[in-house]
DNA sequence: CTGAAAGCGCTAACAG
DNA sequence: CTGTTAGCGCTTTCAG
């Protein structure tokens, strides 16, 4: 049962604070005031705590420390099923990135990181936190409403869609990023420029066809809008591309969101007899291997997790050390690629 | 001061199983045995305990519990370094596809997860944890041994190369998955199959060139091995690559190591004329998205990140359960995407 | 500079 | 079925 393997993991008895103060000679707060150096201790008697503590292989027990200090130097993290749930090869390259980075961030920060499962299902106990990430909350996201009412700080990164000035939020800056994609294509006044975005209704497809349609207008450019649903198969997609070119007529430059459909794009295009970038350029807006390693490679925007990932971190160590929020939305800056596709 | 900070978060007192006794009008172990169920309870005094709690916006101290119980209902994750501070693309899409796997395989059950920095660096106080993967550990890794000496059970994502035999280990079944990466290319005996290993020393490199020794001996095939680094950029694998061709003359197949040399080996044979599969069967021995999107595509051996995640989070849930150590070390099946470059 | 003792919030014996 | 009570191991007053 339970009971048996609860039995073997306490086999060796734990070793406490008493024990080392025993094996020392000294009191178990002298113990505790050697490590912490909250009040002085002469250097004869340290010595002797930490050659005690070694020897008998002590080190805190977590739950102790924590519960009296009401810390636990560890923060948590909740990314969102969704982005684990769909098996989209993109979907999970973008959740494994962002996880990935911000445990990296933590481990060179030298802090803990706990994933936590779903903080509002009630299980009765909480995770322990001094402070949680929530990474792109839903709209009006019950979880951030829970845990700060539990009194646990949290950040976000990138914004609850509903609630964008909430404070402590880090966030992509997409609107300079994509202004920058439309840029890098280098197509003069009276040009057709296609945007394909995504069908989601989401910040990142609703961004870029507003920002696609102030370029156009600013630089003179009739606007011509496809979307292109996520949930396509590459073939369908090159289909869809085809035919699109077929029925409209080749414009001189092509920005397209998933970059996932990079090669699906590229096979159209090359279908109907146009050359990249001598005929067509070709950029997305969001970067991953498949732009990377597509021939020629496409010019993309990489919304850059790891930046949100270290921002987020950081804002969150400035919270819990007591500063003041900032004044707005931190922005993280992506970065754009510019590739073979929009080379001249 | 972070005094500041700490009053900050404290503002709002802790609600605690005592304040929901007094106001659901019960003792507090009636409370604590309404969540935990290890004792009976009616079911109207336990209406009245959730509702109280609810109204309070109670949840239980984790922090409390787990010194009481001695469990923290968290498993940890140490990931050798190694694996995140090199900045090759490949590198860090195997960190992150494994620490995304585990954190999506404990989201799934329920359990928390936590990346732990570096348990062996003196911290004072250890990191909550009922037991800790550790996943690629270094041969003869102190920290397995830092671990298992304070009472926290282990398991190994992968093993100790020095000590293969250890326990609680969970490990990709390379030789099986090699074998079966050479059957797929379908050449015939006094056929040449290159195989183009990295250079470190490593068990999965050592596992390659023994592997295909025995292979091509089984096959009567001759062996040539001609080590192609991990270090090299592109441009230089490429030249290489070329220049192996140009001197040893083409092979009927060739198996490469790490697919992220996909883009240049597969530029290589082109310019020596050579079509892929006519001319020329390739594969690689690790899957990456260079091999999938590579044009043709490359098959490639996956090595199953998702699987040994699973595994090892499972092994790590009997291990917990009070369970025996499985005979041996649990094997991980490697899958091999056939894919273009095989094809007859 | 050091020791003694209180108590963090919870669970698990004991008692009914 | 429910209440009372004794600690888990640590930090932190309070005394010396």
């Amino acid at each position: 049962m339970g009971q048996k393997g609860r039995d073997a993991r306490l086999r060796q008895p734990r070793v406490t604070i008493k024990d080392v103060a025993q094996a020392a000679g000294v009191s178990p707060s002298t113990v505790s005031h050697a490590y912490s150096g909250r009040r002085a201790i002469s250097a004869k008697t340290k010595e002797r705590v930490f050659a005690a503590a070694e020897a008998l292989g002590y080190s805190a027990d977590p739950h102790a420390r924590s519960m009296r200090t009401g810390r636990s130097e560890m923060i948590g993290l909740v990314l969102r099923p969704r982005f684990a749930a769909t098996g989209a090869p993109e979907t999970s390259e973008t959740f494994n990135r962002l996880a990935g980075s911000i445990a990296i961030e933590c481990l060179r920060r030298g802090i803990g990181l706990v994933h936590v499962p779903d903080p509002t299902r009630q299980e009765h106990s909480a995770v322990p936190m001094d402070g949680c990430i929530v990474a792109h909350p839903y709209a009006s996201d019950p979880t951030i409403d829970f845990l700060e009412a539990r009194g646990i700080p949290v950040v976000c990164a990138d914004p609850d869609p509903d609630r964008p000035a909430l404070p402590w939020t880090v966030g992509v800056d997409y609107s300079t990023g994509m202004r920058a994609a439309f840029e890098a294509l280098g197509v003069g006044p009276g040009r057709r420029v296609w945007l394909l975005p995504g069908s989601e209704d989401n910040a990142w497809n609703r961004e870029a066809r507003r920002v696609h349609a102030r370029w156009c207008e600013d630089s003179s450019l009739r606007t011509e809008v496809h979307a292109l649903s996520e949930s396509l198969s590459p073939d369908e997609a090159e289909a869809l591309v085809s035919r699109l070119l077929a029925d409209h007529g080749a414009p001189d430059a092509l920005v397209f969101s998933l970059s996932k459909t990079s090669g699906p794009v590229l096979r159209a295009v090359a279908s109907a007899g146009l050359r990249v970038p001598q005929d067509l350029k070709l950029a997305t807006l969001t970067d991953s291997s498949f732009s990377r390693t597509a021939r020629p490679s496409i010019t993309a925007l990489d919304l850059n997790h790891e930046g949100l990932a270290s921002a987020a971190v950081d804002l969150m160590m400035r919270r819990l050390g007591g500063e003041a929020p900032p004044g707005g939305v931190v922005p993280v800056a992506p970065v754009l690629h510019a590739r073979e596709s929009t080379s001249r």
